[in-house]
DNA sequence: AGTGACGATGTGACCGTGCACATACAAGGA
DNA sequence: TCCTTGTATGTGCACGGTCACATCGTCACT
């Protein structure tokens, strides 16, 4: 046990001052390397520096500058594979921008709850937050409330009035939906994702886009809860009709339950019935049969909210990504008709 | 756009000194609820705080006292699913108790790259750190380097030093192992993780006790990379092979791509082969077959950690942990010879 | 030669807390 | 009555940076 009390203060400002002969000013300039300063001056600095191992308090200058270099992600995901593949891709655009990560986890999406959660990031003095709230409650939430700091908020309903981001939903459930159409399906059912969650939303667009252009019979969504063991139990009840030939399932998890549900009713996958996911989670392309399904680019979606957020911090120029491309990902569960 | 510039300082503990009519050092006693406060005066305080809505200044209050309130994760994976779900469990436990997080992904684990990220933590002032890196490596350089700082070991080395934390993968192993000898299985072969994963070791480990004790014949382990890719790659060279009846799989990803690889080989499970995996992923009971696996409760290892670094921190009786039990999940995948 | 602009550096105040110490008053014991 | 003890509160400083402003020398231009 290290005798904390009598731990030697941490050197500060003014003790590399000191050993380098200048002010604490000058020293301030170094770190942040302002303009005017004699390049011998400034080696005279770096060299105390080093000698004495200092590196700056950051709480010190988060006080008097009232930033903190610091991002919040603010995340209501249940521990989905797409969103926390997103923070991971935010956690490592932002570290290498110098900036550190303070993640707040959401189990409620109440209006209180997230107004708490965003008081709690904005006391940790954040400078700005990520947003993965993807409700359509939250997204109303957080519309009338009008963040005073920078925010930006992943997979959320596109053209909305703030700044939002995410891989387009409807064009990947379209191409899903389409590729079963030529396939030769007619009859082709959705298992939605819950109906509070934009993303479900969009990709049961995309999915009724396809067919009412192709002038197809749409059938009224099954709404799922993401889970493999819904699509289970949704299996194994739509093993009794047999008035379709091909599923969309909003995504990966409930996808592959739902062949599992099939194959415990004796529908066979895809000879009997076709089938397509939604994610390309990494075991898609290894279950039996490999799942046919929409891949998009998690962490490059994190990349880019840290991007817009940093411009918007900076003052500068905020860059416009176009919607994040999907790509179909075709495998054995889905077949000719 | 808000003009940032006109913004209104926010108000300090002087100004609720001020409406209370107390000196600002009663507001900091009511803040941190001292003792002697007359019931009376307190009131009059946190009146005033609630009429100019004042939040404490967290900057100022870590540089005066040293403390942050903030813990560290630091974690060295690369996404698997265990790690991950035990980062949620340490978040949840961490915000519960007032303390809130800064999370740090490495992608690499040599020296530097672990001293660079515990100094980066070490600037923010973090109070603890969790470190989840469960490579052998890591866990040595960790050793090496004196912490000068609270900090818990997630999943790695029982029995070691420090304090660390995991669930009892050698038992699971053994388990998961003894399961498929009580089966009639007398050949089983291992695929393992990466050489420098602990959990990889102890899963090995756990595996040939269970075979030496049966006076089992064991086999030379594959080397995996816990994707599912190599599983499927690992499937189709073992299907060449005939000398084993049965697969203990090191995770369910490489468990999965191995049924993959087995059965584009022709290899049929579990009539020919029976597979048993390890982590319990939630699509572990959906694929076919359903795959028979070890469940952990990964969560449960994050709170735990949290609690025992707080208990650090706070100068309290550590409290001890036994090894978190594991539970054999047994399913289609795993049959009798 | 006088003057202004600029480069390089120093001085002191300030950010919002908590801590050590001082103070004022009331209660209780010698 | 005086002194001790304890409770409730106030005073000033320190934490480690940055910012605004002052200072001083050098150089170019009139």
């Amino acid at each position: 046990m290290s005798t904390a009390s009598e731990r030697a203060r941490m050197p500060s400002i003014r003790d590399v001052a000191r050993l380098a002969g200048v002010s604490h000013q000058t020293v301030s300039r170094v770190l942040n390397d302002h303009a005017s300063i004699r390049p011998e001056t400034k080696a005279k600095v770096l060299d105390a520096i080093a000698v004495l191992d200092y590196r700056p308090n950051l709480a010190a200058r988060a006080l008097v500058t009232s930033k903190s270099n610091m991002l919040g992600i603010l995340a209501a995901t249940v521990g989905e594979f797409g969103p926390t593949s997103s923070i991971v891709g935010i956690e490592d655009a932002a570290r290498e921008e110098g900036y550190s990560v303070s993640t707040l986890n959401l189990s409620a999406t109440t209006p209180e709850a997230i107004g708490n959660a965003l008081r709690q990031l904005a006391r940790e003095q954040v400078d700005g937050i990520v947003v993965l709230a993807p409700q359509v409650r939250a997204f109303h939430v957080l519309k009338g409330m009008a963040v005073e700091m920078p925010f930006v908020s992943l997979q959320t309903a596109s053209g909305s009035d703030g700044v939002t981001l995410s891989a387009d939903q409807v064009a990947g459930a379209r191409t899903a939906t389409e590729h079963l159409i030529g396939l030769g399906h007619s009859d082709i059912i959705h298992i939605a994702g819950p109906q509070d969650w934009i993303e479900a939303e969009s990709r049961m667009r995309g999915y009724l886009d396809a067919l009412r252009e192709a002038d197809l019979p749409t059938f009224p969504p099954i709404r799922g809860d993401w889970t493999a063991d819904f699509g289970y139990f949704a299996g194994q009840e739509l093993s009794r009709r047999r008035d379709f030939t091909a599923v969309f399932v909003a995504n990966d998890q409930m996808a592959i339950g739902l062949m599992h549900g099939f194959r415990d009713a004796g529908v066979r996958v895809p000879e009997d019935v076709s089938v397509v996911g939604f994610d390309d989670i990494p075991v898609a392309a290894h279950v039996a049969p490999t799942l046919s399904t929409v891949h998009q680019d998690f962490p490059e979606l994190g990349r880019r909210a840290v991007r817009i957020l940093l411009a918007q911090i900076r003052g500068e120029q905020v860059p416009e990504f176009g919607p994040l491309q999907t790509t179909l990902r075709t495998r054995e569960s889905s077949a000719p008709r």
